[in-house]
DNA sequence: ATAATATATAGATAGATATCTATATACGAG
DNA sequence: CTCGTATATAGATATCTATCTATATATTAT
């Protein structure tokens, strides 16, 4: 999936809240619920943004769904944001056949 | 600004490629624009929404509008989704007054 | 002053999305 | 098997946003 859709996942303050909560360790839905105002499918379709972009890791337990940060995955798109703003060889406009740098 | 806000400045690939470019340099809006097939209204929007967040700066020239990358504060954010993402004692499900930690 | 040029603003529109209610699915208990 | 419960899906809607065209603003050159 594109960066830019990833970041996207985490323009929502309310994602972020839910990504603050995992880092401590995995919780079930209605635990993550709990500090919200929000309906239950709200909640799921914030977790099914989280996973899709690979931030959240879903595990079935029973009635139960347990979900964990993908700490991977979080660590990459930081990582890509941090490459993004320095002036690294990748930038756009090294590539010569694209633009010439003035 | 909110911080969920300022990161849905960087959720939209076209500014993302700006914020490349800028990482090089100093670049006025002519520059960027060459890079692009939007329309310059359109350029100008994404260099309002980058700047009020405060990830590009602006310095008037003559005719020209030079941007430059805020790297402070592009920095900020970065530590922000980095302290997210990090089981800290600034989590919410540290605040015993809004949850019992399970 | 007038013309040309770089950028910004205004207003419109199509597409995306956060939320809701209603309903479906899936699992455990009795 | 049936009921209750946790979660997911469907469909609707209001709001937001990326883009466009048209126009305004501001500065330089003649």
């Amino acid at each position: 999936m594109e960066n830019a859709k990833k970041i996207k996942a985490l323009s929502d303050s309310n994602r972020l809240k839910i990504i603050d909560i995992l880092s401590c360790g995995e919780r079930c839905a209605c635990d993550i619920l709990e500090y919200f105002n929000f309906s239950q499918p709200t909640l799921s379709h914030h977790m099914k943004v989280l996973i899709d972009c690979g931030f959240v890791d879903c595990r079935r337990e029973g009635l139960w769904s347990y979900y964990s940060l993908n700490s991977s995955n979080c660590n990459k798109i930081i990582l890509f944001i941090m490459n993004l703003v320095t002036d690294t060889n990748e930038c756009i406009c090294k590539d010569k056949s694209k633009y010439e740098c003035k």
